[in-house]
DNA sequence: TATTGTTATACTCTATAACTATA
DNA sequence: TATAGTTATAGAGTATAACAATA
């Protein structure tokens, strides 16, 4: 690290010589809830660096994952499936949209509703960003067998049916 | 559910009726990233439900119970050990200041520093914070052996520092 | 009456810069 | 020079309300 950078850390308040490891922080790292907080930040900056040079955030790569595997689908099954509110979806398709990767048809069988299609340019950024994911989901489960990452995903998605049943009104 | 509310949530965007079933996801279920986003979502939702007679958020819950664990403890000691900015923690250590659960003291030997602690009032509240989180613990694994139960935990901090050692930078 | 997409808007979270007082 | 706490501020992310066009 640059004596530059080291300073705008400072000034930002990182300090990485305070280790929390002589911090007791009593029962916070045996609960699920704080375990999850943290690994779900770890993976979602792990996340942001490997995607930055196709500036694409994780909802994004789920929406043009959706739409991909469900070309026609109207924006609010898109919201209903992956928890966003049809207001905040606008912006985001907005986006995908003027970069030229998501057209906005129009459907059938109802004049209100868009159907959502990738256009080429949109198919061929697929290709590059599975290639991406392949290389972020290997490597934050390095530490895990094949069965104990199925077995995680499995006990996660437990959790999500179990605390939640109305997970899609968020 | 009333039909106001019912006429409330349509406003907002919430369609009961939508499943996502009939929605094919592609990999997203299959990806460690997504399960933790939407396991983490519907964690900090039943902890919101569970603390909300107390007004306390899961990073405050954090706060209060590394304070009481370390008494004394600097304002910027507690910000690395929990990822909080410095910046941030003002604001939020204002709020529990505020309403008389923590304590500013000056530290001892750095008159620029503050030292935390714990007032009476906010050692009554942990006990009735402790009994709230042991429910909500209770509740989110409860589809889940004890073994099981701790292997997640172990996993999921195995991801934090596979997949990011800098964690305290955020 | 209800639904789809949209705009406007507000609130929380998170991030950086810059200041002061001390070290 | 560096650190602790603070203020100001800007950007995401997420929430609700309300409207026009259509069902």
């Amino acid at each position: 690290m640059t004596k530059r950078a080291k300073q705008a850390h400072q000034r930002a308040g990182y300090n990485p010589s305070l280790s929390s490891e002589i911090i007791d922080l009593g029962h916070l790292p045996n609960l699920v809830g704080y375990a999850l907080r943290r690994a779900q930040l770890a993976v979602f900056r792990d996340f942001s660096k490997t995607f930055s040079k196709f500036k694409v955030r994780p909802v994004q790569y789920g929406v043009l994952t959706v739409i991909e595997r469900n070309p026609g689908l109207k924006q609010t099954h898109i919201c209903s499936a992956l928890g966003i509110r049809r207001a905040n979806f606008v912006t985001l398709l907005n986006n995908l949209e003027h970069r030229g990767f998501v057209k906005r048809g129009r459907a059938i069988n109802d004049q209100r509703a868009n159907a959502l299609y990738l256009t080429e340019k949109g198919k061929q950024l697929m290709l590059e960003l599975r290639k991406a994911n392949k290389a972020h989901e290997d490597r934050i489960a390095a530490g895990l067998s094949r069965e104990n990452r199925d077995l995680l995903i499995q006990m996660l998605n437990n959790i999500k049916f179990s605390a939640d049943s109305s997970i899609l009104s968020q």
